[in-house]
RNA sequence: GCUCGAGUGGUGGAAUUGGUAGACACGCUGGACUUAAAAUCCAGUGGACAGUAAUGUCCGUAUGGGUUCAAGUCCCAUCUCGAGUACCA
C-alpha cells in the first residue's frame, strides 16, 4: 500500500475538526490541571491575494513547538485569528461601493466549496464571475475558463486548514468585528480615564488627580502632560467652569485630544504615524507626506518610555529588534540650560520672556563654554519675538522658504547649510558674554525644546554651521585640533578654556558644570526621549470608530455599557466635499444621550443629541489587545475574566516578523503596561519570548529580449538608426552568455554574427521599399539607402516570466509562454534557442506577484501534501534567517516521508506491518540519539535540522530493516509535530485510536548511547590524518603507546620524534612534531 | 554616516563548550529495472596533483594577520552583502 497523502490528510484534517482536538481548556475546564503553554501568532491582515508559501513559515514553527509543548504534557493555546482592518479594503470599496466588510469576509471564506469549485453565489448566468470572488479585480474570468480558478479568492481560513495547523478555531478573533472592537473602545475610554503619576510611576484613575487639583492645585502635581500648562490653585480649580476643568484635565489624559503636527498624506486622505512612513513618503504606496495641524486624538505613549526601556532587560527578544526599540524611543541623558535674551527689538517681548530666556537641552553641558552662538528651529515661537528691525526681511524670507520644502527634502538634503541671524543676542550664564541667536532648519523643532546651545568645536552640525556664516569656532579641548572638523569623542575629552572645567575630564566636568547650574538656577540635570506621543486618529472609514460624542467641541466619552459603538454606514467611503473624514458621509451618526443610542444626524440639538466623533482608530489598535482576548475570547461582559488571565498569564512563545518592531510590538507594550498599572494583567510584558521568522524569497525567471543596434554607414559616417521591425526578438541567456558582453550607455550588448545577419534580414525585407511615418520621416533617407544599413551589435535585457513557465534546469516552455499575459501583445516572435532549449538567468527577490515568482502553498499541498510542505519550510534553512524558495527541493522531504511510510509497510505487497521482537541495540541508540537530538533542536528552534535528523534515522532503521513496534511506535511521535497527517495515520495503524497529538514524548534514555569505543582521529600538528578505533576504557597512556604503535603513525613521522603528543580521551589525539 | 547581522561545495545548508569541515538534501554524473519514460533503487560527487587501482599528497570555511598542540568557531584589521536608522543637540 502506497503512500496517498491528499486522502489521509482531508482525513485527518476532518478528524482534528470534528473532535475539537486542540481546543485548549480554560480554568474550569477539563485540562485545565495541566500547565499552560501559550503560542501566538502575529495574526494575518486577509487580503485577497491568499497565501503564498512564505506567510505560513512562521505559523509552521509555531505549530511544531504546540504540538511538542502537547506531547510534553501541557494545556497549550495556540490560537489564530484575522486583523481585518486595513487598507486594501477600504480602497476597494471607495472604487467599487463593496461594503469593506463583505469583501473581509470573502477574502477569509473564499469563494470555492469543499470540492474546490466555485460557490454559485459569485456566478452570473453567462458563467462569468463577479467581480468580488476574484484575486486580480476587473480581470474578467469565467468557470469555462480552463485555469479560472488561479484568479478565485480561496479565503484565507480554507488555505490555512490545509497545511494541517493544530489552531484553537474556537478562540478566534477578528478585530473589525463589533463584539471584539467593542473591547479595543472599551480600552480607550480606561485610557482616557487616566493620567500618569510620575510620583508612583504609573497610570492612574483621573478621580485621583481631580481630587489633588480640588486640595492644593496642580503646583505639586507630577504628572506626564502637555507641556503648556497654565498653574492654577485649588480655589481658582473649583471657580473653573466644568468646560475649563475638562479641558484641563485633558492635558493630563493617557489618551488626549490636542491641535498637533501630524504626517498629512494627501494621496491617502489620511494621517500616518511615523512608523507608518518610510523615508519620507507612506510606508504604503509610497505616497508623499507634508506636516499638517490637525485636532487629533493622541496616546500619552512617551509617559511609559523610561519603562517600556526598562522592561526590554526581562524579556527574551531579538537583540536587533529591541536595539531598534531602544533607538526609537531615543533616551539621552544631558540637562536643560536656560540662556537669558539679552536684547529685545524696541517694545517687543514681554518681561517674562526676559525672564525665561531660551531653554536648551544639551547632552554635552560641559562644552557649554564652548558655545559661540544659539540656534533656534525655524518654527521655535520665539524667533518673531526676538527678530530685530533690521534682520526681519531676511529672517522672514527665511522661514517661508524652509516652511515650503517638504520634510523629504530636508532629509534628502542635509548637506546644505541655510539659516538666517535674528539680529537678537543671548548672554552666556557663565561668561556672560553676548551670544548671537540664529535660525537654521537643521534644528529640529519637535525634539528638545526646538533650540541648542551651538558649540562648533565639539558638533559637527554646528561646526558646518559656523564655518558657513563665519563664525567664531572657539576650541575648548586640550591639545586637540579643529582646524578641519569638530572633535566629538566624550571619552578622550579634557576641557581646556573653560574657566573652573580646565583640566577635567568628560565625567568630571558634567558632574561639575551640572553642579554648577543647579545652584545658579539656570536649569537641572534631565533626561529626554526622541519618542513622541502616538497620533490615533485615522480619517479611515474601515477602522474601530471612537465611543467619543461632542459637548460644545468637548469629548465626552460614552458610558462603557453601551459598547460596541458600531460602524455606521456611508453611501461613499471616501471623505465629504467639505474634507471631513468618511464618517462624515453617515447619515445616522449622532449619541442620543437620553436614550443612549446612535441615532440620525439631522436630530443633533446639542442639548440631548451631540455630533459623533468622524475619526477612526490606527490599525495597531485592534492588535494591541488581542493577544489577551484570546484568552477569554467570548466573553460579553468583560475584556477577559481574572480567572482566564490568571491562569494563561502572557505569552510564552510568539513568532512574527521583524516589520513590527517599532508598531505593534511598542504599541502592544505599552497597553499591556497600562492594563498592569489598572490591575487588568498580572504581566507588565505580554511576551515572554518572540522569534523573528526570516522572509522566504522568490526565484524570479527572467527571460531576455534583443533589439538589434542598426547602423547605416555612408562615407564613414555612422548614423544608428532606432526603429522597430514587427517582430520581437528572444534569446537564451546561454546564447549571449557565449558571447562577450559589453556594456554601452548605461545598456548591454554583445556580438553575435549569425543572429546579426538574421536580424538585419529581416530588417531589409521589412523596410525596404517602405515609407516611414511622419514621426520618422527624417529617417526616410536612410531607408531609401537601406543597403548601406548594417546590424552591428544587439542589445539585450531581462524581463520577468512566470515561474511556473520555467522548468527546475531553467528552460522555459516557449510554446505555454506565448499565451501569458507577458507576450499577449506580440505579434510576431522570434526566439532563439540552444539546443532547442531557451534558458533563462535566475535570481532572488522578493515574492511577489509584479515579480511573476510566487508559489502557492495549496499547489504545493495538492501535489506533495501538507506533510512535505512543513518539513520543507522548515528543512529550508534557520527560521530566522532570509532564505530563497526552490521548489525542485521538495521531492527530497517528499521522498523520506514515502521511505517513513514504506518503514512501516514492509509486509507482502507493501502492507502494514510491525511485529514485536525485541529491537536490536542499534535500533534503540538510533531512536535515543534521534530523541536527544530532536529535544534539543526544538528547544533552541532549530527545525531545520531536526528534520536532516529524522532522515537519518529513517534511513538507519530502513538499512536495519528495523520493524520493531516498539521503536517505531516511539519514532512516529517525534515526527508527528512536523508532519501530523502522516503520524496520525501511522498512529493509528499501530492499533491507538485516539489522536496522537496528546501522546506522551518518548523518554530519552542515556544508557542506549554508551559506546565502549570511539574511533579517535588522530592529527599531525592539527591536521587529521587517519583514524584508529580505541577502547573508550583506554588511559592517556594505553592510547599514546598504541597510537604509537601503528604503523601509520610511524609513517607520518618518517623518522622524527614527536615533540609533544596531545589527548582527549574520548575526543582526539594530536602529534606534533 | 551610525547600529546590528551575515560571508562555508554548482545550490539550500550541517558542524551545540575551539577537537575528524562539507552532515542531511537538491542538482549533476554513471549504473540497475523498463520497448521507452516516469517512479524506484544502487554508486560517485569541495579543488588540484600522483597512481591501473586500493589509495596517497597538497590546498581549502570572504581577505590579511594573531592566539593555540588544534580555529569555520576566539582576537585585531580589511573587503563584500543584507537589515534597521537617519540632522535627536
Amino acid at each position: 500500500m502506497s503512500y496517498h497523502f491528499n486522502e489521509i490528510e482531508a482525513k485527518w484534517q476532518k478528524y482534528w475538526a470534528d473532535n475539537n482536538t486542540f481546543k485548549a481548556a480554560n480554568p474550569g475546564e477539563e485540562g485545565a490541571e495541566k500547565p499552560k503553554f501559550y503560542v501566538l501568532d502575529m495574526f494575518p491582515y486577509p487580503s485577497g491575494a491568499g497565501l503564498h508559501v512564505g506567510h505560513p513559515l512562521g505559523y509552521i514553527a509555531s505549530d511544531i513547538y504546540a504540538r511538542y509543548k502537547r506531547h510534553k504534557g501541557f494545556n497549550v493555546m495556540h490560537p489564530q485569528g484575522y486583523d481585518s482592518f486595513g487598507l486594501p479594503a477600504e480602497q476597494y470599496a471607495i472604487q467599487t461601493g463593496q461594503h469593506p466588510k463583505n469583501t473581509t469576509e470573502i477574502n477569509i471564506d473564499g469563494c470555492l466549496n469543499e470540492d474546490g469549485d466555485i460557490l454559485s453565489k459569485y456566478l452570473n448566468d453567462d458563467g462569468s464571475i463577479k467581480d468580488t470572488a476574484l484575486i486580480e479585480k476587473g480581470k474578467q474570468t469565467s468557470v469555462k475558463d480552463e485555469n479560472y480558478r488561479d484568479n478565485i479568492i480561496k479565503g484565507y481560513r480554507k488555505q490555512l486548514d490545509k497545511i494541517g495547523f493544530s489552531f484553537d478555531w474556537s478562540r478566534e478573533v477578528r478585530t473589525s468585528d463589533p463584539n471584539y472592537y467593542k473591547w479595543t473602545q472599551w480600552i480607550f475610554i480606561q485610557l482616557f480615564n487616566s493620567w500618569y503619576n510620575k510620583d508612583s510611576d504609573k497610570a492612574e484613575d483621573i478621580s485621583s488627580l481631580i481630587s489633588v487639583f480640588e486640595k492644593e492645585g496642580n503646583a505639586t502635581v507630577n504628572a506626564e502632560s502637555d507641556d503648556d500648562i497654565e498653574p492654577f490653585t485649588a480655589e481658582q480649580w473649583k471657580i473653573f467652569s466644568s468646560e475649563a476643568q475638562q479641558k484641563i484635565l485633558l492635558q493630563y489624559r493617557l489618551t488626549f485630544l490636542s491641535e498637533t503636527e501630524v504626517n498629512w498624506c494627501p494621496a491617502l486622505g489620511t494621517v500616518l504615524a511615523n512608523d507608518e512612513i518610510v523615508n519620507g513618503v507612506s510606508e504604503r504606496g509610497g505616497h508623499p507626506v507634508e506636516r499638517k495641524k490637525m485636532k487629533q486624538w493622541s496616546m500619552r505613549i512617551s509617559a511609559y518610555a523610561q519603562r517600556l526601556l526598562d522592561g526590554l532587560n526581562k524579556i527574551d527578544w531579538p537583540q536587533p529588534l529591541k536595539d531598534s526599540q531602544i533607538n526609537w524611543i531615543g533616551r539621552s541623558e544631558g540637562a536643560m540650560v536656560s540662556f537669558p535674551i539679552l536684547t529685545f527689538p524696541q517694545g517687543e517681548g514681554t518681561s517674562d520672556d526676559k525672564k525665561l530666556g531660551i531653554d536648551v537641552f544639551t547632552t554635552r553641558p560641559d562644552t557649554i563654554f564652548g558655545v559661540s552662538f544659539m540656534t533656534l528651529a525655524p518654527e521655535h515661537e520665539l524667533v518673531t519675538k526676538i527678530t530685530t528691525d533690521a534682520q526681519k526681511a531676511e529672517v522672514e524670507a527665511y522661514i517661508k522658504a524652509t516652511a515650503k520644502r517638504s520634510e523629504l527634502d530636508r532629509m534628502a538634503d542635509v548637506k546644505t547649510i541655510s539659516g538666517a541671524f535674528t539680529g537678537a543676542y543671548a548672554e552666556h550664564p557663565f561668561t556672560k558674554e553676548p551670544i548671537p541667536i540664529w535660525i537654521g532648519d537643521y534644528v529640529l523643532a519637535g525634539y528638545g525644546t526646538g533650540a541648542v546651545m551651538s558649540v562648533p568645536c565639539g558638533d559637527q552640525r554646528d561646526y558646518d554651521f559656523a564655518k558657513h556664516f563665519n563664525i567664531d569656532i572657539p576650541n575648548i579641548f586640550e591639545g586637540v585640533d579643529i582646524s578641519e572638523e569638530a572633535y566629538a569623542d566624550k571619552d578622550k575629552t579634557v576641557i581646556a578654556n573653560s574657566d573652573f572645567l580646565n583640566g577635567l575630564p568628560y565625567k568630571k566636568a558634567m558632574k561639575t558644570i551640572v553642579y554648577e547650574i543647579e545652584k545658579l538656577g539656570l536649569g537641572s540635570k534631565k533626561i529626554n526621549y526622541r519618542m513622541r506621543d502616538a497620533v490615533f486618529s485615522r480619517q479611515r472609514y474601515w477602522g474601530e470608530p471612537f465611543p467619543v460624542y461632542y459637548v460644545n467641541g468637548q469629548p465626552q466619552m460614552i458610558d462603557a455599557k453601551h459598547l460596541p459603538i458600531k460602524l455606521p454606514e456611508v453611501e461613499k467611503y471616501l471623505p465629504t466635499e467639505d474634507g471631513k473624514p468618511p464618517l462624515g458621509n453617515a447619515e445616522v451618526w449622532a449619541w442620543d444621550v437620553t436614550s443612549n443610542k446612535v441615532v440620525a444626524n439631522d436630530k443633533i440639538n446639542n442639548t440631548t443629541i451631540f455630533p459623533l466623533e468622524l475619526n477612526t482608530m490606527p490599525g495597531w489598535a485592534g492588535s494591541s489587545q488581542y493577544f489577551n482576548r484570546y484568552m477569554d475570547p467570548n466573553n460579553e461582559g468583560e475584556i477577559f475574566s481574572q480567572e482566564a488571565i490568571n491562569y494563561w498569564q502572557d505569552v510564552d512563545l510568539y513568532i512574527g516578523g521583524s516589520e513590527h518592531a517599532t508598531g505593534h510590538l511598542l504599541y502592544s507594550r505599552f497597553w499591556q503596561k497600562f492594563k498592569f498599572d489598572k490591575g487588568l494583567v498580572p504581566q507588565d510584558e505580554f511576551a515572554k519570548k518572540l522569534i523573528n521568522q526570516g522572509m522566504i524569497l522568490g526565484t524570479s525567471a527572467f527571460a531576455h529580449g534583443i533589439e538589434p543596434v542598426i547602423v547605416h554607414l555612408k562615407d564613414n559616417k555612422p548614423t544608428v538608426l532606432s526603429l522597430k521591425t514587427d517582430t520581437s526578438y528572444f534569446i537564451s541567456i546561454d546564447l549571449i552568455e557565449q558571447n562577450d558582453v559589453f556594456g554601452h550607455n548605461g545598456g548591454k550588448r554583445f556580438h553575435n554574427e549569425k543572429i546579426q545577419s538574421e536580424i538585419e534580414k529581416d530588417f531589409k525585407n521589412f523596410y525596404r521599399g517602405k515609407k516611414l511615418s511622419k514621426k520618422n520621416s527624417r529617417l526616410q533617407e536612410y531607408i531609401d539607402d537601406i543597403d548601406n544599413c548594417s546590424v552591428t551589435a544587439l542589445s539585450y535585457w531581462p524581463f520577468h516570466v512566470d515561474i511556473s513557465l520555467v522548468n527546475s534546469s531553467n528552460a522555459l516552455d516557449v510554446d505555454r509562454a506565448k499565451k501569458h499575459v507577458l507576450f499577449s501583445d506580440i505579434t510576431k516572435s522570434k526566439f532563439y534557442m540552444n539546443d532547442g532549449t531557451f534558458k533563462v538567468s535566475r535570481e532572488v527577490e522578493k515574492m511577489s506577484k509584479s515579480k511573476y515568482n510566487v508559489v502557492n502553498p495549496d499547489a504545493i499541498c495538492q501535489q506533495y501534501g501538507a506533510d512535505s510542505l512543513r518539513l520543507y519550510e522548515m528543512f529550508l534553512g534557520p527560521l530566522e534567517q532570509a532564505k530563497p524558495w526552490n521548489t525542485a527541493g521538495i521531492t527530497g522531504v517528499h521522498g523520506f516521508l514515502k521511505k517513513l511510510w514504506k518503514l512501516y509497510h514492509t509486509g507482502e505487497d507493501g502492507a502494514f506491518f510491525v511485529s514485536d521482537v525485541e529491537p536490536s541495540a542499534e535500533a534503540f541508540k538510533t531512536l535515543h540519539k534521534t530523541i536527544k537530538k530532536v529535544e534539543e533542536d526544538i528547544e533552541n528552534f532549530s527545525f531545520n535540522t531536526s528534520v536532516s535528523t529524522f532522515m537519518i534515522a529513517v534511513n538507519e532503521l530502513t538499512a536495519e530493516k528495523c520493524t520493531s513496534k516498539e521503536i517505531l511506535e516511539s519514532l512516529i511521535v517525534l515526527i508527528s509535530p512536523y508532519a501530523p497527517h502522516i503520524a496520525e495515520e501511522l498512529w493509528s495503524k499501530l492499533g491507538h485510536n485516539t489522536s496522537i497529538s496528546t501522546a506522551p514524548f518518548p523518554k530519552f534514555e542515556g544508557s542506549y548511547l554508551v559506546e565502549s569505543s570511539k574511533t579517535y582521529p588522530i592529527s599531525f600538528n592539527g591536521k587529521m590524518r587517519f583514524t584508529m578505533d580505541l577502547s573508550l576504557d583506554l588511559t592517556k597512556d594505553e592510547i599514546e603507546a598504541a597510537v604509537m604503535a601503528h604503523e601509520r603513525t610511524q609513517a607520518q613521522l618518517a623518522g622524527r620524534t614527536p615533540k609533544k603528543v596531545i589527548i582527549v580521551p574520548g575526543k582526539i589525539v594530536n602529534i606534533v612534531g
